[in-house]
DNA sequence: ATGGCTACAGCATGTAGA
């Protein structure tokens, strides 16, 4: 049986539970991660996954912060509610767990362009911690795979030109560097892996973006080895985009062999 | 290169997103 792995960045649990539950319906991932969840751990819309099969953990925030989950509906444990190295920081941005004799790390990276040069100095100090924590996997030769929206557009290739400042957060040199640091660890980029050269993007902004395709590629699926040696599929879903009162996210889907 | 969106807290706008 293949293995199927799906992230999305639903930007508010609450205002896109039935989109959410129509991508499972329709999609039947193993496991989902979900980020920016917009509400506290209690203010989950569980009801609204009722009999769908699915199996929910998820790690709020207040004040309408952040917030991740992860959807199962294979057994999983979660292992990790927070970024090893960051357990004092109180930002839901991190969840993981094993399952299918993998561990799968759902992350909503900081973005980065607010709180001036000290909260882009918060960005990369996570994704230092995030390499560390990969290059930690990979060294116990661990099948790994992070996913989730890392808030990177790796090279020119993922953003629609013209789309963004060379200034932002999200394409600096030194986020860039960062994503190649991590991929230099031996991670494959699933989408980029089986579409060399396409353009594809995983988010629009709200407004006229997603009509006039300027949109940006910033959810990513980073395999080990063992997990990329596997890897079948991997798919922008865009129909949850051309729904009604969407997120700005779209879903991305891994398939892996079984 | 933002906020012309959207969501949230909370009740007027400010913050954040990317």
């Amino acid at each position: 049986m293949p293995l199927r792995l799906a992230s999305f960045n639903v930007n508010s649990i609450r205002k896109r539970a039935g989109a959410v539950r129509r991508f499972l319906d329709r999609v039947q991932p193993d496991l989902l991660f979900l980020q920016e969840l917009k509400c506290r751990t209690e203010e989950f819309p569980a009801a609204a996954f009722d009999g769908s099969g699915y199996r929910i953990h998820a790690i709020g925030q207040g004040a309408g912060r952040n917030g991740v989950a992860v959807l199962g509906r294979i057994p999983f444990e979660v292992v990790a509610e927070a970024l090893p190295g960051d357990e004092a920081d109180a930002q839901a941005r991190y969840v993981e767990v094993a399952a299918a004799g993998l561990r799968a790390a759902g992350i909503y990276l900081p973005n980065g362009n607010s709180g001036g040069e000290e909260g882009y100095a918060y960005k990369l100090a996570w994704m230092a911690r995030l390499r560390a924590l990969a290059a930690a996997r990979l060294d116990a030769f661990q099948p790994f795979v992070i996913l989730g929206d890392f808030n990177v557009c790796p090279t020119a290739l993922d953003l629609a030109p013209g789309a963004l400042p060379p200034t932002d957060a999200l394409v600096r040199p030194e986020t860039r560097a960062a994503w190649r640091a991590l991929e230099h660890l031996g991670l494959t980029d699933a989408l980029r892996a089986l579409h060399p050269g396409q353009r594809l993007y995983t988010y629009w902004d709200y407004g006229s973006a997603f009509d006039l395709n300027a949109g940006l590629r910033i959810d990513h699926a980073l395999l080990s080895a063992e997990l990329a040696e596997r890897l079948e599929a991997a798919e922008v879903d865009v129909a949850p985009r051309a729904e009604d009162s969407p997120s700005d996210h779209t879903p991305l889907v891994v398939t892996l062999a079984g």
